[in-house]
DNA sequence: CTGTTAGCGCTTTCAA
DNA sequence: TTGAAAGCGCTAACAG
């Protein structure tokens, strides 16, 4: 079904057919309502690629991120995708595994696709020869999570919040108060929430504990279960993200830990699951959908300035604490 | 960067080029070289669209699901972006919401993209005017999750899984065991897992209580802590998915039953999750990741093919009832 | 083994 | 307001 068939059906050119579709106040009513129907009749539907191929514009944009398997990146993926829709955007989402290497080919993959623009999620925008390629190609694009100073990027403070969760949990009588997180070199979030850490306990007058790193999200349960059987183990885990937070629940009641009462366990990221465990999660909500959507709005406003984003562009969304159940009172603090 | 400026740089004309690429084999080693070289250092990359319009085909999948929010759809969604990688294909994802009319409009959305061939996952397959839309247009199509006989289908058999898990909660003396499920008439597949609890309950000889049936997931928790606090509660929940069981745990505690030990609780899905949770979520798992793979398997060998794929290519895969801790005996039971 | 060329379906001047 | 025609980048005959 090509346009040349509606216009012979139709008894018009192509170009009437063409213009009755991106530009109806070019034509008469009638010719178009003619034009209309008979496209109807027939099923009629553009042809992406030979617009595309015309117009140099394909009206879809690239995403890649780490993963779907963390709630986290679903849920922003979602807002993308609704976002997207609004704007008259398909995505192509592309998924990195955290890997660097297949950040670059998702990149490629995205770039021999045509993309009009790329919302990517990073390991770390400082070392990412992938960011620089895209800048060179032409390609606008936004960070989303990820904050560089030489970046446009979409994201929270997450540093600021981990500092103020620090402080709230010394306001609840907590000394003894650990970090769980990732590896901090596999990325720039983990590091700037990792200093959050630091800061706070440095505000708060503590003496920092090792962070509890875990190498792998498997390994998770043993490394957490080893640091909760130390003599002078923690009252508090502040977690690098929900799934860790989930992971540290489990290993503290298998060590015989309740939570909060033994143990108080904060998470990062705000996946909407948390609300429904039991106990709910208590951690700090980052607006994944709002992060999804505003990026996409970012890029399509520059798309439609037709220049690329620059680092000015960046936005700061606001998190929140979100109470929940795993967190409370220091044991024994009045 | 077009494979016109290739082929003037390299000094070859542009069939050279196109065929270096794409039929190494018809070109001298010597060229093929050099033509790689001159691509590389000019940062050549082939223009999908022009691609897809010359050959008509875009290796590009389209792929319709219900929502990310869903862990099992977001794993499913992971297993088909990695199979169809690994068969060079693109993916273009799709969320309907659980709403007929987004189905529909999806499916136009992808078609005008040109995709090759479609997954998807429908609300019901016997009710979809969108299978017959894709049937029309001789897009090749799978449906994931869904399993109907008019329709090639990828999944697992829910109803001989739950009617299983009924005589295995029997078998730990269960005698008074209610089904959580989500709207039966918005999906096939809460249907076919409610058959299976029918005759599960049969088998065993029990005569079944009404459905809870849970309108939409906020309300999940009221629905279900009414139906658990009634005079003769039960002591099982067989859950329609692991998101209505993991609020069933929670609305369970709320109401003062502990699971495993007062209420047994198994859900439907096996989200990785699930395996962190305190108590590990006793499960129904479908091989969620194995499901998109298959899916994409069949889809591209049907295209290699050229022909779409018929239901007698429907695939059934095992599911296995994960242990996991929250189900046990039935109070009081030896 | 390599080159020439038509044409995929569409948008967009330029003319009428 | 409408039509004719060029050309986006690529592949696949066909010719050499």
């Amino acid at each position: 079904m090509s346009i040349q068939k509606v216009a012979r059906r139709a008894g018009v050119s192509v170009a009437t057919v063409s213009r009755a579709f991106n530009l109806p106040d070019k034509v008469t009513p009638a010719t178009r309502e003619l034009v209309e129907r008979v496209a109807r009749e027939l099923g009629y539907v553009p042809n992406a690629s030979a617009r595309t191929l015309r117009t140099q514009r394909s009206r879809v944009l690239g995403v890649v991120l780490p993963t779907l398997m963390n709630p986290t990146f679903a849920e922003c993926l979602q807002g993308i995708a609704a976002a997207a829709a609004a704007q008259g955007y398909a995505i192509m989402p592309v998924t990195s595994g955290y890997r660097i290497d297949e950040e670059e080919r998702a990149v490629a993959l995205l770039q021999g696709s045509n993309v009009d623009g790329v919302i990517l999620v990073v390991a770390n925008p400082s070392t990412s020869a992938t960011l620089q390629r895209l800048a060179q190609a032409g390609t606008p694009y936004v960070l989303a999570y990820n904050r560089h100073a030489a970046h446009p990027c979409v994201g929270v403070d997450g540093e600021a919040a981990v500092a103020d969760v620090v402080a709230r949990l010394a306001l609840l009588g907590h000394r003894h108060i650990a970090m769980v997180s990732g590896t901090l070199a596999a990325s720039d979030r983990a590091q700037q929430r990792y200093q959050g850490f630091l800061r706070g306990m440095d505000e708060a007058g503590f003496a920092p504990p090792p962070l509890i790193e875990v190498p792998f999200v498997e390994a998770a349960s043993d490394v957490i279960a080893r640091a909760l059987s130390e003599h002078r183990r923690p009252t508090a885990l502040v977690c690098s993200n929900d799934l860790l937070a989930i992971r540290s629940i489990r290993a503290a009641h298998l060590g015989g830990l309740s939570v909060p009462q033994a143990l108080s366990v904060v998470g990062f990221d705000g996946i909407a699951l948390g609300e429904d465990l039991m106990p709910a999660l208590s951690t700090i909500a980052q607006p994944n959908i709002d992060i999804g959507k505003t990026s996409v709005e970012l890029l399509t406003a520059a798309l439609a300035q037709g220049q690329p984003l620059s680092p000015g562009d960046s936005v700061l969304l606001p998190h929140v604490f979100r109470v929940g159940e795993s967190c409370a009172q220091a044991p024994g603090f009045a």
